[in-house]
RNA sequence: GGCGCGUUGGAGAAGCGGCUUAACUCACCAGCCUUUCACGCUGGCAUUCAGGGGUUCGAAUCCCCUACGCGUCACCA
């Protein structure tokens, strides 16, 4: 029925209802990493039959994502492909085709129900303790009474005949086999709504089909509507797609990631100043396991390990911590013009080319994401005195301090031009004249400029900071 | 509530009936290095695999029950 079975195919077919989400990037990263490890086809489908919460900010926003994180796809939307177009709205006449099918061989029918009819329904089954599923009123309706409601002007929708005592069975790849009865569905479906757009279930089995789709894999939240899909490609007469259920990515405290657990978008990590790679690396990492012991991997390198066999079946929290390290692992790794780009964005104007590298060279250590940068501003800007903690006060009541911050002033101000070298040198000349060498040399300066006992290295500090705020700082320090 | 999925340390996890007195990574703690911090290096961190029953010569690994967590029950995807 393919054109080539053989050949895997995998799809990402997100809703474009929101901005791209970690949940389902990861889901991106998984069915991409399978495509490109066995040199198969990677779809990028858009699921916009939803027109009221679709925008075309968030399927821009989506690729935006994708692209950032490295994902591409080689048919779908944009580029088109043999099996175009990849929009679902654009492809409802293949939807109404198909229904048609199912129509003419009974296996679905027109439901002329209002909207309060059901909710009745809904409100007397509950009432009696039943679980609430459609109990199929429409299902027998003769064909006058069909003629009765079209000429009352009702438009309908068309509802799936779901079978009784049937055995769903699902071999997922991850979870092994799962087991649905179809009469636990919940009742006939909807496929068409009463605007001629198909739903989800529908659509996505239709698309598969057609777009030849050899593996779906989605998150464990479509477990349960796989046995309705399954009912579907039986009643086309479709063979079934492998399956694959991811497990979902949790917050903090174990409930599935949401807004309140901060950043869940993409774009927000963007922003945030984390590097792609590392993201990417990390959201493999989440859920699946490599077979060795290492754990930093290019998305070369995951293409070539990934494999579903070593995809976790539980649930993973999201941990920002080892985001951070893995992030920290990337940034460092990076020549310091990439750097000094990256911070670029939390920086002023003011700021030259030549004192974002040497910031970038002061700070590689010391940040793990380029947003990071902030918390290091106050250390090399302006020339307020910053406030000392308990330690590096401590520091400042040394007897020799004073003399060592005058002897060291006077030193700097006879400087044409301060860089870390001339700096370092002249530290280290003040220490000889004094005769003070180590931590009693070095801390009374740090804590000087920095009013902390801790920090990056001191002499790119007073470089950064510029002879003028320097002096000031050290100025204060003597009153 | 019905149905489904899951449960190994603070987090990610390996483990697929004996090689496990449970790998590896993050975090944490200690030491070394260093002008400081960080980086880096070294070491420590689950006598135990949610709990309880079974099966077996032997179980984290197989079966059952209980508890807990999560997902899903739409003309949303």
């Amino acid at each position: 029925m393919r054109d080539n079975p053989d050949r895997l195919r995998v799809r990402f077919a997100p809703s474009p209802t929101g901005p791209l989400h970690i949940g389902g990037a990861r889901s991106a990263l998984f069915n991409y990493l399978l495509a490109k490890g066995a040199g198969g086809d990677f779809i990028m489908r858009m699921e916009d039959t939803d027109r009221d919460r679709s925008s075309p900010e968030s399927e821009e926003n989506i690729k935006q994502s994708l692209l950032w994180l490295g994902i591409t796809w080689n048919e779908g939307i944009d580029i088109g492909g043999p099996h175009a177009p990849y929009r679902q709205t654009e492809r409802l006449a293949t939807y109404h085709e198909a229904a048609q099918k199912l129509l003419d061989a009974g296996h679905a029918y027109y439901c002329y129900c209002s909207e309060l009819e059901l909710e009745a329904m809904r409100l007397k089954q509950i009432d009696r303790g039943e679980t609430p599923h459609y109990d199929g009123r429409c299902r027998r309706l003769s064909a006058g009474e069909r003629a009765a409601k079209e000429a009352e002007g009702i438009k309908p929708v068309l509802r799936f005949a779901v079978p009784k005592d049937e055995e769903l069975l699902i071999e997922d790849l991850v979870r092994g086999q799962v087991v649905f009865q179809s009469q636990e569905i919940g009742g006939d479906f909807v496929i068409i709504k009463s605007d001629g757009i198909p739903t989800y279930n529908y659509a996505v089995v239709v698309d598969d089909h057609l777009m030849e789709i050899s593996h779906v894999v989605r998150g464990e939240e479509h477990l349960s509507n796989t046995p309705r899909q399954l009912l579907l490609y039986d009643a086309l007469g479709w063979i079934r797609p492998a399956f694959a259920h991811i497990s979902l990515i949790l917050g903090e405290d174990r409930s599935k990631m949401s807004k309140r657990h901060g950043s869940v978008s993409v774009v927000n990590y963007q922003a945030e100043g984390y590097l792609p790679q590392a993201l990417v690396n990390f959201l493999a990492l989440l859920g699946w396991s490599p077979a060795g012991e290492e754990e930093i991997f290019t998305m070369q390198e995951l293409e070539q390990e990934f494999s579903l066999e070593r995809v976790a079946k539980n649930p993973a929290v999201f941990d920002l911590n080892k985001l951070r390290w893995l992030n920290s692992q990337y940034l460092r790794a990076l020549p310091k013009e990439q750097i000094a780009d990256g911070i670029a964005a939390f920086l002023t104007d003011e700021w030259t080319e030549e004192r974002r590298l040497l910031l970038a060279e002061t700070l590689t250590n010391h940040i793990e994401t380029f947003s990071d940068v902030c918390n290091f501003l106050p250390l090399v800007e302006g020339s307020e005195p910053l406030t000392c903690d308990e330690d590096a006060a401590a520091v400042l009541a040394q007897e020799h301090v004073m003399s060592l911050i005058s002897s060291f002033a006077a030193k700097i101000e006879t400087l044409s031009e301060l860089t870390p070298a001339t700096i370092k040198e002249t530290i280290k000349q003040t220490g000889k004249e004094l005769g003070l060498k180590g931590a009693a040399l070095f801390m009374p300066i740090r804590v000087a400029i920095t009013g902390s006992c801790h920090g990056p290295d001191i002499d790119k500090l007073a470089a950064l900071l510029g002879k003028e705020n320097l002096l000031v700082r050290l100025k204060h320090v003597r009153k």
